[in-house]
DNA sequence: AAATTAACTAGACATAATGTAAAACAGAAT
DNA sequence: ATTCTGTTTTACATTATGTCTAGTTAATTT
Protein backbone atom coordinates (compact mmCIF):
# COMPACT_ATOMS: atom_id res chain seq x y z
CA UNK A 1 0.00 0.00 0.00
CA UNK A 2 1.49 3.53 -0.74
CA UNK A 3 0.25 6.60 0.45
CA UNK A 4 0.31 9.96 -1.07
CA UNK A 5 2.51 11.96 0.00
CA UNK A 6 0.68 15.20 -1.10
CA UNK A 7 -2.96 15.59 -1.79
CA UNK A 8 -2.10 17.40 -4.86
CA UNK A 9 -4.91 18.14 -7.01
CA UNK A 10 -7.53 15.91 -8.22
CA UNK A 11 -7.13 16.81 -11.88
CA UNK A 12 -5.11 18.87 -13.87
CA UNK A 13 -7.77 21.81 -14.15
CA UNK A 14 -8.12 21.00 -17.59
CA UNK A 15 -4.97 22.17 -19.46
CA UNK A 16 -6.31 24.02 -22.10
CA UNK A 17 -9.78 23.79 -22.76
CA UNK A 18 -10.52 25.80 -25.65
CA UNK A 19 -13.17 23.67 -26.99
CA UNK A 20 -15.92 21.86 -25.61
CA UNK A 21 -16.30 18.36 -25.85
CA UNK A 22 -18.88 15.94 -24.48
CA UNK A 23 -17.95 12.18 -24.70
CA UNK A 24 -21.23 10.63 -25.96
CA UNK A 25 -20.67 6.90 -27.60
CA UNK A 26 -17.55 6.74 -25.36
CA UNK A 27 -19.03 6.93 -22.14
CA UNK A 28 -21.06 3.90 -23.16
CA UNK A 29 -17.73 2.23 -24.46
CA UNK A 30 -16.18 3.58 -21.27
CA UNK A 31 -19.30 2.01 -19.12
CA UNK A 32 -18.82 -1.22 -21.11
CA UNK A 33 -15.22 -1.66 -19.72
CA UNK A 34 -16.25 -0.92 -16.56
CA UNK A 35 -18.82 -3.54 -16.45
CA UNK A 36 -16.74 -6.01 -17.76
CA UNK A 37 -14.03 -5.58 -15.41
CA UNK A 38 -16.83 -5.78 -12.47
CA UNK A 39 -17.91 -8.83 -13.79
CA UNK A 40 -14.24 -10.17 -14.48
CA UNK A 41 -13.49 -9.37 -10.61
CA UNK A 42 -16.09 -10.94 -10.00
CA UNK A 43 -15.20 -13.80 -11.57
CA UNK A 44 -11.88 -14.29 -10.35
CA UNK A 45 -12.86 -13.82 -6.46
CA UNK A 46 -15.30 -16.76 -7.45
CA UNK A 47 -12.80 -18.80 -8.88
CA UNK A 48 -11.69 -21.34 -6.08
CA UNK A 49 -8.06 -22.65 -8.10
CA UNK A 50 -7.10 -18.52 -8.08
CA UNK A 51 -5.60 -17.84 -4.91
CA UNK A 52 -4.39 -14.75 -5.47
CA UNK A 53 -6.67 -11.42 -6.73
CA UNK A 54 -4.74 -9.64 -8.00
CA UNK A 55 -5.22 -6.03 -10.57
CA UNK A 56 -2.80 -6.94 -13.02
CA UNK A 57 -5.30 -10.69 -13.22
CA UNK A 58 -8.41 -8.42 -13.35
CA UNK A 59 -7.62 -6.37 -16.40
CA UNK A 60 -6.54 -9.50 -18.10
CA UNK A 61 -9.65 -10.99 -18.29
CA UNK A 62 -11.74 -7.95 -18.71
CA UNK A 63 -8.99 -7.34 -21.49
CA UNK A 64 -7.96 -4.03 -20.44
CA UNK A 65 -4.70 -2.68 -18.94
CA UNK A 66 -3.81 -2.89 -15.68
CA UNK A 67 -3.94 1.00 -15.65
CA UNK A 68 -7.68 1.74 -17.41
CA UNK A 69 -8.29 -0.24 -14.05
CA UNK A 70 -6.84 1.87 -12.32
CA UNK A 71 -8.28 4.91 -13.90
CA UNK A 72 -11.88 3.37 -13.75
CA UNK A 73 -11.59 2.32 -10.20
CA UNK A 74 -9.13 4.13 -8.51
CA UNK A 75 -7.62 1.75 -6.03
CA UNK A 76 -8.05 -2.12 -5.62
CA UNK A 77 -10.29 -1.49 -2.29
CA UNK A 78 -12.57 0.50 -4.80
CA UNK A 79 -13.15 -2.06 -6.67
CA UNK A 80 -13.64 -4.63 -4.22
CA UNK A 81 -16.06 -1.97 -2.39
CA UNK A 82 -17.85 -1.70 -6.01
CA UNK A 83 -18.12 -5.92 -6.40
CA UNK A 84 -19.56 -5.66 -2.66
CA UNK A 85 -21.96 -3.27 -3.24
CA UNK A 86 -22.90 -5.20 -6.74
CA UNK A 87 -23.24 -8.73 -4.90
CA UNK A 88 -25.86 -6.45 -2.33
CA UNK A 89 -27.34 -5.37 -5.44
CA UNK A 90 -28.20 -8.76 -7.14
CA UNK A 91 -28.51 -10.39 -3.70
CA UNK A 92 -31.90 -8.90 -2.90
CA UNK A 93 -30.78 -6.71 -0.32
CA UNK A 94 -33.51 -3.96 -1.54
CA UNK A 95 -36.03 -6.54 0.44
CA UNK A 96 -34.86 -5.22 3.13
CA UNK A 97 -37.08 -2.11 3.53
CA UNK A 98 -40.04 -4.00 3.00
CA UNK A 99 -39.16 -6.32 5.87
CA UNK A 100 -38.77 -3.57 7.95
CA UNK A 101 -42.03 -1.99 7.66
CA UNK A 102 -43.52 -5.34 8.98
CA UNK A 103 -45.83 -4.66 11.77
CA UNK A 104 -45.83 -7.95 13.57
CA UNK A 105 -42.53 -8.46 15.31
CA UNK A 106 -42.34 -12.11 14.85
CA UNK A 107 -43.03 -11.23 10.59
CA UNK A 108 -40.40 -8.76 10.64
CA UNK A 109 -37.69 -10.80 12.16
CA UNK A 110 -38.51 -13.58 9.77
CA UNK A 111 -38.41 -11.20 7.12
CA UNK A 112 -34.94 -9.92 7.86
CA UNK A 113 -33.23 -12.90 8.94
CA UNK A 114 -35.04 -14.05 5.90
CA UNK A 115 -33.28 -11.45 3.43
CA UNK A 116 -30.06 -11.44 4.93
CA UNK A 117 -29.51 -15.60 4.78
CA UNK A 118 -29.97 -15.50 1.37
CA UNK A 119 -28.07 -12.94 0.37
CA UNK A 120 -25.15 -14.59 2.71
CA UNK A 121 -25.98 -17.99 0.75
CA UNK A 122 -25.92 -16.45 -2.42
CA UNK A 123 -22.30 -15.81 -3.54
CA UNK A 124 -21.22 -17.42 -0.05
CA UNK A 125 -17.10 -17.81 -1.56
CA UNK A 126 -16.96 -13.96 -3.00
CA UNK A 127 -18.34 -12.49 0.13
CA UNK A 128 -16.01 -14.77 2.65
CA UNK A 129 -13.00 -13.78 0.26
CA UNK A 130 -13.70 -10.37 0.53
CA UNK A 131 -14.24 -10.25 4.09
CA UNK A 132 -10.55 -11.95 4.55
CA UNK A 133 -9.56 -9.40 2.22
CA UNK A 134 -10.78 -6.19 4.40
CA UNK A 135 -9.40 -7.90 7.67
CA UNK A 136 -5.40 -6.47 6.22
CA UNK A 137 -6.89 -3.26 4.58
CA UNK A 138 -8.16 -0.50 6.84
CA UNK A 139 -10.46 0.85 4.44
CA UNK A 140 -12.26 -1.94 2.91
CA UNK A 141 -12.72 -2.73 6.43
CA UNK A 142 -14.31 0.63 6.95
CA UNK A 143 -16.48 0.49 4.21
CA UNK A 144 -17.91 -2.84 5.34
CA UNK A 145 -17.99 -2.06 8.92
CA UNK A 146 -20.48 0.87 7.47
CA UNK A 147 -22.67 -1.33 5.70
CA UNK A 148 -22.58 -3.84 8.38
CA UNK A 149 -23.98 -0.43 10.46
CA UNK A 150 -27.13 -0.31 8.48
CA UNK A 151 -27.66 -4.57 9.41
CA UNK A 152 -26.99 -3.47 12.62
CA UNK A 153 -30.06 -0.81 12.43
CA UNK A 154 -32.30 -2.95 11.40
CA UNK A 155 -31.52 -5.28 14.32
CA UNK A 156 -32.29 -2.39 16.35
CA UNK A 157 -35.71 -2.12 15.25
CA UNK A 158 -36.58 -5.37 15.14
CA UNK A 159 -35.59 -5.55 18.89
CA UNK A 160 -37.80 -2.35 19.59
CA UNK A 161 -40.65 -4.36 17.99
CA UNK A 162 -40.80 -7.08 20.87
CA UNK A 163 -39.58 -4.09 23.45
CA UNK A 164 -41.56 -4.52 26.58
CA UNK A 165 -42.02 -1.59 29.37
CA UNK A 166 -39.62 -2.88 32.04
CA UNK A 167 -36.28 -2.90 29.95
CA UNK A 168 -32.77 -1.25 30.57
CA UNK A 169 -31.26 0.59 27.83
CA UNK A 170 -28.10 -1.96 28.06
CA UNK A 171 -30.34 -5.10 27.80
CA UNK A 172 -31.17 -3.46 24.73
CA UNK A 173 -28.20 -2.86 23.29
CA UNK A 174 -27.61 -6.91 24.21
CA UNK A 175 -30.67 -7.41 22.52
CA UNK A 176 -29.57 -5.51 19.43
CA UNK A 177 -25.98 -7.15 19.70
CA UNK A 178 -26.63 -10.96 20.32
CA UNK A 179 -29.24 -10.51 17.13
CA UNK A 180 -26.67 -8.83 15.21
CA UNK A 181 -23.55 -11.33 15.85
CA UNK A 182 -26.42 -13.99 15.23
CA UNK A 183 -27.03 -12.67 11.84
CA UNK A 184 -23.72 -11.76 11.14
CA UNK A 185 -22.11 -13.42 7.95
CA UNK A 186 -19.03 -15.20 9.75
CA UNK A 187 -21.44 -16.99 12.48
CA UNK A 188 -24.22 -18.09 9.30
CA UNK A 189 -21.53 -18.90 7.32
CA UNK A 190 -20.06 -21.34 10.48
CA UNK A 191 -23.13 -23.01 10.71
CA UNK A 192 -23.61 -23.42 7.52
CA UNK A 193 -20.43 -25.10 7.12
CA UNK A 194 -19.21 -27.50 4.35
CA UNK A 195 -22.97 -28.44 2.72
CA UNK A 196 -25.86 -27.45 5.48
CA UNK A 197 -29.29 -27.31 3.79
CA UNK A 198 -30.00 -23.66 4.02
CA UNK A 199 -33.52 -24.41 5.40
CA UNK A 200 -31.64 -26.38 8.86
CA UNK A 201 -29.35 -22.96 8.87
CA UNK A 202 -32.54 -20.40 8.70
CA UNK A 203 -34.39 -22.63 11.47
CA UNK A 204 -31.35 -22.60 13.68
CA UNK A 205 -30.80 -18.96 13.41
CA UNK A 206 -34.42 -18.01 13.88
CA UNK A 207 -34.69 -20.68 17.30
CA UNK A 208 -31.31 -19.00 18.65
CA UNK A 209 -32.81 -15.15 17.42
CA UNK A 210 -35.97 -15.90 19.35
CA UNK A 211 -34.47 -16.86 22.51
CA UNK A 212 -32.47 -13.33 22.06
CA UNK A 213 -35.53 -11.37 21.09
CA UNK A 214 -38.44 -12.76 23.65
CA UNK A 215 -38.06 -11.59 26.78
CA UNK A 216 -37.27 -13.70 29.78
CA UNK A 217 -40.57 -14.62 31.53
CA UNK A 218 -40.57 -16.82 34.54
CA UNK A 219 -41.02 -20.06 33.33
CA UNK A 220 -41.87 -23.51 34.97
CA UNK A 221 -39.46 -26.04 35.45
CA UNK B 1 4.63 -15.11 -0.79
CA UNK B 2 7.56 -16.84 -2.56
CA UNK B 3 6.70 -20.56 -2.85
CA UNK B 4 9.94 -23.16 -2.85
CA UNK B 5 10.69 -24.48 -6.18
CA UNK B 6 11.83 -27.32 -4.71
CA UNK B 7 11.57 -29.04 -1.35
CA UNK B 8 15.42 -29.35 -0.94
CA UNK B 9 16.83 -30.77 2.04
CA UNK B 10 15.82 -29.26 5.60
CA UNK B 11 18.96 -29.63 6.86
CA UNK B 12 22.27 -29.79 5.15
CA UNK B 13 22.84 -33.09 7.19
CA UNK B 14 25.98 -31.76 8.81
CA UNK B 15 28.37 -31.12 6.52
CA UNK B 16 31.84 -32.71 7.93
CA UNK B 17 30.99 -33.76 11.32
CA UNK B 18 34.33 -34.31 12.00
CA UNK B 19 34.29 -32.73 15.65
CA UNK B 20 31.54 -33.45 18.07
CA UNK B 21 29.58 -29.64 19.09
CA UNK B 22 27.56 -29.19 21.98
CA UNK B 23 26.82 -25.60 22.15
CA UNK B 24 26.23 -25.18 25.93
CA UNK B 25 25.82 -21.55 27.34
CA UNK B 26 24.82 -20.33 23.31
CA UNK B 27 21.89 -22.58 22.86
CA UNK B 28 20.99 -20.41 25.91
CA UNK B 29 21.33 -17.42 24.02
CA UNK B 30 19.93 -17.96 21.45
CA UNK B 31 16.78 -19.88 23.16
CA UNK B 32 16.99 -16.00 24.71
CA UNK B 33 16.72 -14.62 21.38
CA UNK B 34 13.90 -16.84 20.75
CA UNK B 35 11.73 -15.67 23.55
CA UNK B 36 13.09 -12.55 22.93
CA UNK B 37 11.83 -12.34 19.55
CA UNK B 38 8.50 -14.14 20.91
CA UNK B 39 8.09 -11.25 23.02
CA UNK B 40 8.31 -8.43 20.70
CA UNK B 41 6.09 -9.93 18.25
CA UNK B 42 3.69 -10.03 21.06
CA UNK B 43 4.57 -6.42 21.72
CA UNK B 44 4.07 -5.70 18.54
CA UNK B 45 0.50 -7.64 17.69
CA UNK B 46 -0.76 -5.91 20.94
CA UNK B 47 0.51 -2.20 19.99
CA UNK B 48 -2.64 -1.29 18.72
CA UNK B 49 -0.70 2.03 16.63
CA UNK B 50 1.46 -0.24 14.70
CA UNK B 51 -0.52 -0.82 11.67
CA UNK B 52 1.66 -3.73 10.19
CA UNK B 53 3.14 -6.27 11.42
CA UNK B 54 6.22 -7.17 9.61
CA UNK B 55 9.48 -9.34 10.44
CA UNK B 56 12.07 -6.52 10.04
CA UNK B 57 9.65 -4.57 12.65
CA UNK B 58 9.89 -7.88 15.06
CA UNK B 59 13.57 -7.79 14.33
CA UNK B 60 14.38 -4.35 15.64
CA UNK B 61 11.97 -4.87 18.27
CA UNK B 62 13.99 -7.97 19.57
CA UNK B 63 17.19 -6.68 18.92
CA UNK B 64 18.22 -9.10 15.80
CA UNK B 65 18.46 -9.21 12.52
CA UNK B 66 15.70 -10.33 10.37
CA UNK B 67 17.61 -12.86 9.44
CA UNK B 68 18.44 -14.49 12.37
CA UNK B 69 14.45 -14.53 12.99
CA UNK B 70 14.24 -16.53 10.33
CA UNK B 71 16.83 -18.80 11.14
CA UNK B 72 14.88 -19.01 14.73
CA UNK B 73 11.20 -19.62 13.11
CA UNK B 74 11.45 -20.23 9.63
CA UNK B 75 8.72 -18.04 8.39
CA UNK B 76 6.63 -15.36 9.04
CA UNK B 77 3.90 -18.17 9.70
CA UNK B 78 5.50 -20.20 11.74
CA UNK B 79 6.69 -17.23 14.14
CA UNK B 80 2.21 -16.59 14.43
CA UNK B 81 1.99 -20.12 15.30
CA UNK B 82 4.28 -19.91 17.71
CA UNK B 83 2.90 -16.49 18.97
CA UNK B 84 -0.53 -18.19 19.05
CA UNK B 85 0.38 -21.51 21.15
CA UNK B 86 2.21 -19.30 23.78
CA UNK B 87 -1.20 -17.41 24.08
CA UNK B 88 -2.86 -20.67 24.57
CA UNK B 89 -0.93 -21.32 27.03
CA UNK B 90 -0.69 -18.55 28.77
CA UNK B 91 -4.63 -18.24 28.37
CA UNK B 92 -5.21 -21.13 30.65
CA UNK B 93 -6.39 -23.88 27.97
CA UNK B 94 -5.14 -26.56 29.39
CA UNK B 95 -8.40 -26.34 31.64
CA UNK B 96 -10.15 -27.85 28.84
CA UNK B 97 -9.32 -31.08 29.65
CA UNK B 98 -10.60 -30.71 33.19
CA UNK B 99 -13.49 -29.29 32.00
CA UNK B 100 -14.65 -32.33 29.66
CA UNK B 101 -14.40 -35.03 32.25
CA UNK B 102 -17.59 -33.10 34.14
CA UNK B 103 -19.83 -35.67 34.48
CA UNK B 104 -22.77 -33.45 34.52
CA UNK B 105 -23.69 -32.22 31.02
CA UNK B 106 -24.65 -29.06 32.29
CA UNK B 107 -21.52 -28.52 34.47
CA UNK B 108 -19.46 -29.68 31.44
CA UNK B 109 -21.41 -27.26 28.49
CA UNK B 110 -20.47 -24.23 31.71
CA UNK B 111 -16.56 -25.60 31.99
CA UNK B 112 -16.18 -25.33 28.36
CA UNK B 113 -17.77 -22.05 27.56
CA UNK B 114 -16.60 -20.55 30.94
CA UNK B 115 -12.76 -22.01 30.24
CA UNK B 116 -12.87 -20.30 26.28
CA UNK B 117 -14.49 -17.08 26.80
CA UNK B 118 -11.77 -16.52 29.37
CA UNK B 119 -9.42 -17.58 26.92
CA UNK B 120 -11.08 -15.52 23.75
CA UNK B 121 -11.15 -12.32 26.56
CA UNK B 122 -7.79 -12.16 27.16
CA UNK B 123 -5.48 -11.00 24.36
CA UNK B 124 -8.52 -10.25 22.20
CA UNK B 125 -6.93 -7.65 20.34
CA UNK B 126 -3.99 -9.89 19.29
CA UNK B 127 -6.16 -13.02 18.25
CA UNK B 128 -8.10 -11.01 16.39
CA UNK B 129 -5.29 -10.00 14.51
CA UNK B 130 -3.79 -12.98 13.98
CA UNK B 131 -6.99 -14.57 12.44
CA UNK B 132 -7.13 -11.69 10.61
CA UNK B 133 -3.90 -12.58 9.20
CA UNK B 134 -4.97 -16.12 8.28
CA UNK B 135 -7.37 -14.93 6.33
CA UNK B 136 -5.00 -13.79 3.58
CA UNK B 137 -2.04 -16.89 4.58
CA UNK B 138 -3.50 -20.48 3.62
CA UNK B 139 -1.03 -22.39 5.95
CA UNK B 140 -1.50 -19.96 9.03
CA UNK B 141 -5.46 -20.75 8.27
CA UNK B 142 -4.61 -24.33 8.34
CA UNK B 143 -2.80 -24.15 11.51
CA UNK B 144 -5.66 -22.46 13.14
CA UNK B 145 -8.37 -24.43 11.50
CA UNK B 146 -6.57 -27.68 13.38
CA UNK B 147 -6.77 -25.85 16.70
CA UNK B 148 -10.10 -25.13 16.20
CA UNK B 149 -11.05 -28.14 15.30
CA UNK B 150 -9.91 -29.38 18.65
CA UNK B 151 -12.63 -26.95 19.91
CA UNK B 152 -14.98 -29.05 17.42
CA UNK B 153 -14.18 -32.03 19.49
CA UNK B 154 -15.33 -30.53 22.65
CA UNK B 155 -18.37 -29.13 21.66
CA UNK B 156 -19.34 -32.73 19.73
CA UNK B 157 -18.27 -34.42 23.60
CA UNK B 158 -20.92 -31.78 24.96
CA UNK B 159 -23.76 -32.81 22.75
CA UNK B 160 -22.81 -36.44 23.49
CA UNK B 161 -23.23 -35.52 26.65
CA UNK B 162 -27.30 -34.61 26.57
CA UNK B 163 -27.64 -36.92 23.52
CA UNK B 164 -31.59 -38.55 23.87
CA UNK B 165 -32.37 -41.74 21.85
CA UNK B 166 -34.33 -40.41 19.33
CA UNK B 167 -31.48 -37.91 17.94
CA UNK B 168 -30.38 -38.61 14.39
CA UNK B 169 -26.85 -38.25 12.81
CA UNK B 170 -27.43 -34.89 11.06
CA UNK B 171 -29.01 -33.26 14.22
CA UNK B 172 -26.06 -34.25 16.41
CA UNK B 173 -23.97 -32.68 13.64
CA UNK B 174 -26.46 -29.38 13.58
CA UNK B 175 -26.07 -29.36 17.38
CA UNK B 176 -22.58 -29.48 17.47
CA UNK B 177 -21.92 -27.33 14.44
CA UNK B 178 -24.17 -24.62 16.26
CA UNK B 179 -22.11 -24.70 19.46
CA UNK B 180 -19.08 -24.77 17.85
CA UNK B 181 -20.50 -21.21 16.15
CA UNK B 182 -21.73 -19.93 19.46
CA UNK B 183 -18.08 -20.33 21.64
CA UNK B 184 -16.17 -19.06 18.38
CA UNK B 185 -14.10 -16.14 18.67
CA UNK B 186 -15.85 -14.53 16.01
CA UNK B 187 -18.74 -14.24 17.74
CA UNK B 188 -17.82 -14.01 21.23
CA UNK B 189 -15.70 -10.93 19.89
CA UNK B 190 -18.54 -9.68 17.45
CA UNK B 191 -21.43 -10.22 20.90
CA UNK B 192 -18.40 -8.20 23.27
CA UNK B 193 -18.29 -5.20 21.09
CA UNK B 194 -16.78 -2.33 22.33
CA UNK B 195 -16.85 -3.47 26.27
CA UNK B 196 -19.42 -5.46 27.36
CA UNK B 197 -19.27 -7.03 30.36
CA UNK B 198 -17.81 -10.68 29.99
CA UNK B 199 -20.93 -11.38 32.49
CA UNK B 200 -23.45 -10.53 29.99
CA UNK B 201 -21.30 -12.29 26.99
CA UNK B 202 -20.89 -15.36 28.72
CA UNK B 203 -24.74 -15.42 30.04
CA UNK B 204 -25.69 -14.77 26.46
CA UNK B 205 -23.87 -17.51 25.46
CA UNK B 206 -24.40 -20.16 27.78
CA UNK B 207 -28.77 -19.39 27.04
CA UNK B 208 -27.97 -19.73 23.53
CA UNK B 209 -26.16 -22.83 24.13
CA UNK B 210 -28.46 -24.51 25.91
CA UNK B 211 -31.50 -23.72 23.76
CA UNK B 212 -28.65 -25.66 21.39
CA UNK B 213 -27.76 -28.58 23.29
CA UNK B 214 -31.35 -29.69 25.16
CA UNK B 215 -33.31 -31.53 22.80
CA UNK B 216 -36.32 -29.75 21.64
CA UNK B 217 -39.55 -30.82 23.74
CA UNK B 218 -42.82 -30.14 22.95
CA UNK B 219 -44.04 -27.34 24.57
CA UNK B 220 -47.72 -26.13 25.50
CA UNK B 221 -47.44 -22.68 24.31
C1' DA C 1 -12.17 16.81 -43.84
C1' DA C 2 -9.25 18.62 -40.28
C1' DA C 3 -8.38 19.79 -35.66
C1' DT C 4 -9.16 18.69 -30.95
C1' DT C 5 -9.96 16.08 -26.87
C1' DA C 6 -9.94 12.39 -23.68
C1' DA C 7 -9.54 7.59 -22.83
C1' DC C 8 -6.63 3.77 -23.48
C1' DT C 9 -2.04 1.50 -23.97
C1' DA C 10 2.67 0.35 -23.06
C1' DG C 11 6.56 0.67 -20.46
C1' DA C 12 9.26 2.24 -16.82
C1' DC C 13 9.65 3.46 -12.08
C1' DA C 14 9.13 3.73 -6.87
C1' DT C 15 8.13 1.35 -2.74
C1' DA C 16 7.58 -2.27 0.45
C1' DA C 17 7.09 -6.89 1.77
C1' DT C 18 8.65 -11.96 2.10
C1' DG C 19 12.08 -15.08 1.43
C1' DT C 20 16.82 -16.95 -0.20
C1' DA C 21 21.86 -17.14 -0.55
C1' DA C 22 26.62 -16.50 0.35
C1' DA C 23 30.47 -14.69 2.72
C1' DA C 24 32.48 -12.65 6.83
C1' DC C 25 32.45 -12.61 11.86
C1' DA C 26 32.48 -14.03 16.70
C1' DG C 27 31.95 -17.17 20.49
C1' DA C 28 32.53 -21.71 22.43
C1' DA C 29 34.28 -26.54 22.79
C1' DT C 30 37.98 -29.72 22.06
C1' DA D 1 44.99 -23.13 18.03
C1' DT D 2 41.59 -25.13 15.36
C1' DT D 3 37.07 -26.23 14.26
C1' DC D 4 32.22 -25.93 14.60
C1' DT D 5 28.10 -23.13 14.80
C1' DG D 6 24.93 -19.26 15.22
C1' DT D 7 24.78 -14.45 13.94
C1' DT D 8 25.45 -10.66 11.05
C1' DT D 9 26.01 -8.22 6.80
C1' DT D 10 24.98 -7.62 2.28
C1' DA D 11 22.94 -8.64 -1.78
C1' DC D 12 19.51 -10.55 -4.70
C1' DA D 13 14.94 -12.45 -6.46
C1' DT D 14 10.11 -12.10 -6.56
C1' DT D 15 5.66 -10.07 -6.26
C1' DA D 16 2.38 -6.89 -5.02
C1' DT D 17 0.21 -1.86 -5.32
C1' DG D 18 0.30 2.49 -7.14
C1' DT D 19 2.32 6.46 -10.04
C1' DC D 20 4.09 8.70 -14.09
C1' DT D 21 4.80 9.75 -18.86
C1' DA D 22 4.82 9.59 -23.59
C1' DG D 23 2.48 7.75 -27.50
C1' DT D 24 -1.81 5.93 -29.73
C1' DT D 25 -6.48 5.72 -30.95
C1' DA D 26 -11.09 6.91 -31.70
C1' DA D 27 -14.93 9.90 -31.05
C1' DT D 28 -16.39 14.68 -31.27
C1' DT D 29 -16.39 19.38 -32.65
C1' DT D 30 -15.59 22.92 -35.99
Amino acid sequence: MLKKLVPAKKKPAKPDCKRPYSLGARQQLSDESKQRSLDAARDLLADSKADTFGMQEVALRAGITRQTLYNLYGSKTKLIEAIFDDLARRGGMQRMAAAMQQRDPHARLAAMVDTLLEFWNRDRDITRRIRAMAASDPDLRAALRARDERRRMACRHVVDGFKLPGLSATQLALQTDALFSLTSFEFVDMLAGESRSTVEVAGTVMRLAEVIVVPARPQNK
